[in-house]
DNA sequence: ATGCGAAAGCGTCATGTGTT
DNA sequence: AACACATGACGCTTTCGCAT
Protein backbone atom coordinates (compact mmCIF):
# COMPACT_ATOMS: atom_id res chain seq x y z
CA UNK A 1 0.00 0.00 0.00
CA UNK A 2 0.96 3.43 -0.62
CA UNK A 3 0.08 4.47 3.01
CA UNK A 4 3.11 3.71 5.04
CA UNK A 5 2.98 5.22 8.93
CA UNK A 6 2.37 8.83 9.71
CA UNK A 7 1.21 9.99 5.99
CA UNK A 8 -1.78 11.92 7.59
CA UNK A 9 0.55 13.83 9.64
CA UNK A 10 2.40 15.38 6.36
CA UNK A 11 0.74 18.61 6.73
CA UNK A 12 0.03 18.54 3.09
CA UNK A 13 -3.88 20.63 3.55
CA UNK A 14 -3.33 24.07 3.94
CA UNK A 15 -4.43 25.19 7.08
CA UNK A 16 -6.36 27.89 5.86
CA UNK A 17 -9.02 24.67 4.63
CA UNK A 18 -9.90 24.50 8.12
CA UNK A 19 -10.78 27.24 10.02
CA UNK A 20 -10.51 25.34 13.65
CA UNK A 21 -7.15 24.65 12.14
CA UNK A 22 -5.98 28.17 13.65
CA UNK A 23 -2.01 29.16 13.30
CA UNK A 24 -0.66 29.33 16.55
CA UNK A 25 2.37 31.86 17.67
CA UNK A 26 5.53 29.62 17.78
CA UNK A 27 6.96 31.11 20.33
CA UNK A 28 3.69 31.24 22.53
CA UNK A 29 4.56 27.78 24.16
CA UNK A 30 7.25 28.48 26.05
CA UNK A 31 5.54 31.62 27.81
CA UNK A 32 2.38 29.89 28.95
CA UNK A 33 2.30 29.29 32.60
CA UNK A 34 -1.27 27.24 32.82
CA UNK A 35 -1.19 29.23 36.48
CA UNK A 36 -3.01 32.44 37.10
CA UNK A 37 0.43 33.66 38.50
CA UNK A 38 1.82 36.41 37.07
CA UNK A 39 5.79 37.10 37.96
CA UNK A 40 4.55 38.64 41.17
CA UNK A 41 3.06 35.63 42.18
CA UNK A 42 3.98 33.52 45.17
CA UNK A 43 7.05 30.76 44.13
CA UNK A 44 6.00 27.29 45.34
CA UNK A 45 2.60 27.55 43.29
CA UNK A 46 4.86 28.42 40.18
CA UNK A 47 6.65 25.78 40.74
CA UNK A 48 4.01 23.53 41.45
CA UNK A 49 2.91 24.50 38.46
CA UNK A 50 6.11 23.91 36.18
CA UNK A 51 6.04 20.49 37.48
CA UNK A 52 2.61 19.52 36.64
CA UNK A 53 3.34 20.84 32.99
CA UNK A 54 6.45 18.96 32.82
CA UNK A 55 4.62 15.72 33.87
CA UNK A 56 1.87 16.41 31.36
CA UNK A 57 4.13 16.73 28.39
CA UNK A 58 6.14 13.67 29.30
CA UNK A 59 2.68 11.69 29.74
CA UNK A 60 1.56 13.28 26.73
CA UNK A 61 4.86 12.10 24.66
CA UNK A 62 4.91 8.97 26.01
CA UNK A 63 1.05 8.73 24.65
CA UNK A 64 2.14 10.59 21.09
CA UNK A 65 4.73 7.37 20.93
CA UNK A 66 2.53 4.56 21.82
CA UNK A 67 -0.25 6.04 19.30
CA UNK A 68 2.21 6.49 16.58
CA UNK A 69 3.10 2.66 17.28
CA UNK A 70 0.03 0.89 17.39
CA UNK A 71 -0.58 3.26 13.82
CA UNK A 72 2.20 1.92 12.26
CA UNK A 73 0.86 -1.68 13.70
CA UNK A 74 -1.99 -1.47 12.19
CA UNK A 75 -1.34 0.05 8.57
CA UNK A 76 0.99 -2.75 8.14
CA UNK A 77 -1.50 -5.46 9.19
CA UNK A 78 -3.96 -4.00 6.63
CA UNK A 79 -0.74 -4.08 4.20
CA UNK A 80 -0.65 -7.75 4.78
CA UNK A 81 -4.23 -8.28 4.92
CA UNK A 82 -3.99 -6.58 1.41
CA UNK A 83 -1.45 -8.83 0.09
CA UNK A 84 -3.01 -11.83 1.62
CA UNK A 85 -6.87 -11.10 -0.78
CA UNK A 86 -4.65 -10.18 -3.43
CA UNK A 87 -2.45 -13.17 -3.73
CA UNK A 88 -6.50 -15.20 -2.69
CA UNK A 89 -7.93 -14.00 -6.16
CA UNK A 90 -5.50 -14.17 -7.96
CA UNK A 91 -5.62 -17.86 -7.42
CA UNK A 92 -9.15 -17.62 -7.79
CA UNK A 93 -9.25 -16.26 -11.20
CA UNK A 94 -7.06 -19.15 -12.37
CA UNK A 95 -8.98 -21.27 -11.00
CA UNK A 96 -12.06 -20.29 -12.80
CA UNK A 97 -10.09 -19.93 -16.22
CA UNK A 98 -9.12 -23.36 -15.43
CA UNK A 99 -12.64 -24.63 -15.06
CA UNK A 100 -13.83 -23.00 -17.95
CA UNK A 101 -11.29 -24.69 -20.07
CA UNK A 102 -12.81 -27.80 -18.77
CA UNK A 103 -16.94 -26.99 -18.95
CA UNK A 104 -17.07 -23.45 -20.64
CA UNK A 105 -17.60 -24.52 -24.03
CA UNK A 106 -20.86 -27.28 -22.69
CA UNK A 107 -22.05 -23.98 -21.42
CA UNK A 108 -22.22 -21.56 -24.40
C1' DA B 1 32.02 13.35 -0.81
C1' DT B 2 28.29 16.36 -0.93
C1' DG B 3 24.01 18.81 -1.72
C1' DC B 4 19.11 18.11 -2.10
C1' DG B 5 14.29 16.62 -1.81
C1' DA B 6 11.21 13.18 0.17
C1' DA B 7 9.92 10.41 3.82
C1' DA B 8 9.94 9.19 8.55
C1' DG B 9 10.18 10.44 13.28
C1' DC B 10 9.56 13.46 17.20
C1' DG B 11 7.60 16.88 20.65
C1' DT B 12 3.99 19.88 21.44
C1' DC B 13 -0.63 21.90 21.26
C1' DA B 14 -5.60 21.60 20.61
C1' DT B 15 -9.47 19.00 20.86
C1' DG B 16 -12.61 15.03 21.12
C1' DT B 17 -14.19 11.30 24.07
C1' DG B 18 -14.84 8.37 27.94
C1' DT B 19 -14.78 8.13 33.11
C1' DT B 20 -15.50 9.56 37.78
C1' DA C 1 -17.69 19.77 35.74
C1' DA C 2 -13.13 18.08 36.11
C1' DC C 3 -9.94 14.96 34.75
C1' DA C 4 -7.14 11.56 31.95
C1' DC C 5 -6.15 9.65 27.74
C1' DA C 6 -6.05 9.23 22.53
C1' DT C 7 -5.24 11.33 18.37
C1' DG C 8 -5.06 14.90 14.44
C1' DA C 9 -2.30 18.82 13.05
C1' DC C 10 1.75 21.49 12.94
C1' DG C 11 6.65 22.65 12.79
C1' DC C 12 11.14 20.99 13.30
C1' DT C 13 14.92 17.46 12.95
C1' DT C 14 16.88 13.22 11.27
C1' DT C 15 17.46 9.69 7.91
C1' DC C 16 17.60 7.90 3.31
C1' DG C 17 18.22 7.53 -1.59
C1' DC C 18 19.81 9.70 -5.56
C1' DA C 19 22.15 12.86 -8.86
C1' DT C 20 26.25 15.40 -9.54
Amino acid sequence: MAVTGDETEAGSVAAGDFPNCQQRNPTSRLLKTESGFGSYGPQKPLEDSLQKRELRLMKNREAARECRRKKKEYVSCLENRVAVLEQQNKTLIEELRALKDIYGHKVE
